[in-house]
DNA sequence: ACTACCCGCGAAACCGCTTTCACGAAGCCT
DNA sequence: AGGCTTCGTGAAAGCGGTTTCGCGGGTAGT
C-alpha cells in the first residue's frame, strides 16, 4: 500500500560515482558529458528504475511540460464530437513530444476568470484555445508572453498562430457542386454567425454564387446555429416562403440532417426535388437517408496541426497558420 | 513581452509583517493563525495580486492538484462523443474543487507503458480510467496507492470505486418495451462483447426475455462492436436468416440507426414490421427516421459522478460505486 | 507563587531537480 | 616553456512553497 520511495539524483549520483549536476546533464541530453560517465549514469538509472520527478524539474527549470487546452464552455462540448476529436489529436502530438495536456472546459469570455489566472500562473508552458465568439482572453494573455495557438480562425488579426479548416474553400466547393448539379435556387443555413467559421462558410457560398453571375436572394440566407433544431426550423421556413428552392447548403451535417428530415416530412424528395449538402462529414452524414453529400474536414489532422504548431513555437521556430484542406464527399443527397 | 515577475511568499510576508510560514498557514486555511494576522496576509495578497505557484506548492507538499483522465486509445474517441462528454463532466467537477484535468489518450493495455510511468511518477494526485477491455493497468497501479476511479464497470472485482450507467436495467427496460409492444422475435445486436457494458446490456436483454418464459434463440444474438457498420451488417444478416424478426434491440444508437436504414433498404417498415430500440439517446436518435426509441443515459452525470468519487477519495472518505439510472425514451421506432 | 501545558508563530530544513560559477586538467599558441 | 583557452566537472545556490521543531508568553492547576 505504501508507495515505494523513488530514488533521487542523490542516489543515482552515488551509484554512478558522479555528481548530481552530472546526472542532471546526462538526463537532459547535455552533450558535454564524457560518454563513459554518461553511460554510468544511464546504467544507474536503469538499475534503480529511476524516473525523474517532473514537479521538481518543473520548479527548478520553470518548464512544467504541461500545455493547456482551453475549450469554451459555450461550445456544444456535450453533443458535438468535434471538440473531443480535435483534443485527442492535440493530445497525441503533445505526448509524443513529452508534453501533457491539461484540459480546461470553462467559459472563455471572462478576461479575468480562473482560467486566465491559471494560465498566467506559469503552471503551463503554453495554451491552445478553441475560441468561437471572442478573442478577448487570448488577446489579453498575449501580453504575458505565454505561447499560444488558436484552433479556429481568430476574429481580429492577432499575430498568434492558428489552425483552421479551409471553411471558405469547403463551402465554395459544396455550393459549386449544387450549382453543377443544376440547382438554381440554393439556400444556405449558416452556423452561428458569431463564429468566424460560419462567416467563412457563408463567404464561400457567396463566392460560388457570384461566379455564376447571379446574386443570392437575401431570403435564401438564413442564420442557423449549428444545432439540429435550427436546421429543422430554417428549412421549414425556407420551404414555406420559397417553395421553389432546389438546393440547400447547410453549414454542418447536423443541420443538413435536420433539413433532410423536414424536407421529407413536407413531401419533398431529396435529392430529386431539393438537393442538400452538409459540412463536416460527421457520422450522421452516413446514417441520414439519403446519405449526405458533404464537405469532409479532417478533424484529427486539425488537432495534430495545433499540437505541431505549439511544439514548433516552444522550440522557438517561427510559425505560420495552418489551413487544412477539405474534400467534397458525394453521397446521395446531392 | 517579458512576463512581469510574480510576488513570492517573501514579498507577501514582508508586506504583511509576518513570517513566510504564517503566510503559508493562512493561504492553506490553517485555523490556528490569529485573525488579525490572517487579515493582514489577505490584504497583502490582494494588494500585490499574489497567486500561489502551484508547482512549488506541489513539490513541497507532494500534492500536484492534477488528476489524470486516461482514455484508452482503442476507444472510438474519434467518432463517439461519449468520451468527450464524460470527460467534460469530470473536468467541471474537478475544477470546481481546485483540481485540474490532465488528459491522456493512450493505449491502456500496456502495464508498463508511458502512462503507467507517468501515473507512478507522483505528478498526479489521482487517475480516472475509461477502461473497456482490460483491467491490467489499473490493477497494477493499485499497488502504488494512487487514488483511482474507473468509469465503467471493471471486469474483475477490484476494490476500486467505479461509476457506470445502469446498463443492465436499461437494456432490460428496452427489451421489455419491445415485448410490451407485442414483439415476438426480438434480436439483439450487442456492443463489443469484450466490454462489460456490452455484457451487461446483453444480460438485461436476456433477463427480460427469460421473464416471458421464453428462451431467446441463439441466432437472434449477434455480436456487434458499437460501430455503424456492425449495426448495418448484423441487421442485414439477421433479416436474411430470420425474416420473421419483429424487434431489434441494439446496444447503442449508432447500431440502431444502422439497423433502421438497412431495414428500410430491405423493404421492411419501422416500426410496423420491425421495431427498433437503441441505447444512449445520442443526437443521432433524433435524426434517424423514424426517430429512435432508446435508453437515455446521462453521460454528463456519469462524468460528474466520477469526479465526485475522486474528490471524496482524496478527502479520505470511503466511497461506493455509483450507478446512474437510465430512462426509456419512446419515439417512433418502437 | 511555582510548575505544567497549550497556543501562536518564526527559523530553518526540506522537496528534487536545474543551473551558475569556478576550478583543475588538457590543448593550443607564440 | 609560459600564458591562454577550452572542456568536463562538482559544489552550491537557488526555484517557491510546506512543515517540523522549538521558543516565549499566557493560562491553568495546586
Amino acid at each position: 500500500m505504501t508507495p515505494p520511495p523513488r530514488p533521487t539524483y542523490t542516489v543515482i549520483a552515488k551509484e554512478a560515482g558522479v555528481s548530481e549536476a552530472t546526472v542532471s546533464r546526462v538526463l537532459n541530453g547535455d552533450e558535454s558529458v564524457h560518454p563513459d560517465r554518461a553511460k554510468r549514469v544511464h546504467e544507474a538509472v536503469d538499475k534503480l528504475g529511476y524516473r525523474k520527478n517532473r514537479v521538481a524539474s518543473a520548479l527548478a527549470s520553470g518548464r512544467s511540460g504541461l500545455i493547456a487546452v482551453v475549450i469554451d464552455d459555450d461550445l456544444s462540448v456535450f453533443s458535438d464530437p468535434f471538440w473531443g476529436t480535435v483534443t485527442s489529436g492535440v493530445s497525441r502530438i503533445l505526448s509524443e513530444n513529452g508534453l501533457h495536456t491539461v484540459l480546461m472546459v470553462s467559459p472563455v469570455g471572462l478576461v479575468d476568470g480562473g482560467v486566465a489566472h491559471y494560465l498566467k500562473s506559469g503552471e503551463v508552458d503554453g495554451a491552445i484555445f478553441f475560441v468561437l465568439h471572442s478573442d478577448a482572453l487570448v488577446n489579453n494573455l498575449k501580453k504575458s508572453g505565454l505561447p499560444m495557438v488558436i484552433a479556429g480562425t481568430p476574429h481580429s488579426s492577432l499575430d498568434i498562430p492558428f489552425v483552421d479548416t479551409d471553411n471558405f474553400g469547403g463551402a465554395y466547393a459544396g455550393t459549386k457542386h449544387l450549382i453543377n448539379q443544376g440547382c438554381e435556387r440554393i439556400a444556405i443555413i449558416t452556423g452561428d454567425i458569431g463564429t468566424t467559421a460560419a462567416k467563412q462558410r457563408l463567404d464561400g457560398y457567396l463566392q460560388a454564387f457570384r461566379e455564376t453571375g447571379r446574386v443570392p436572394a437575401k431570403g435564401l440566407i438564413c442564420e442557423g446555429d449549428y444545432s439540429l433544431a435550427s436546421g429543422i426550423d430554417h428549412t421549414r421556413k425556407l420551404i414555406e416562403k420559397h417553395p421553389d428552392i432546389d438546393g440547400i447548403f447547410a453549414s454542418n451535417d447536423l443541420m443538413a440532417a435536420g433539413a433532410v428530415t423536414v424536407l421529407q416530412d413536407m413531401g419533398k424528395l431529396v435529392p430529386e426535388d431539393v438537393k442538400v449538402v452538409g459540412f463536416d462529414d460527421a457520422l450522421i452524414a452516413q446514417t441520414t437517408r439519403p446519405a449526405l453529400t458533404t464537405i469532409r474536414q479532417d478533424v484529427v489532422a486539425l488537432g495534430e496541426a495545433a499540437g505541431t504548431l505549439m511544439i514548433a513555437q516552444l522550440n522557438g521556430e517561427d510559425v505560420q497558420p495552418i489551413i487544412t484542406t477539405t474534400e467534397l464527399i458525394i453521397r446521395a443527397s446531392a
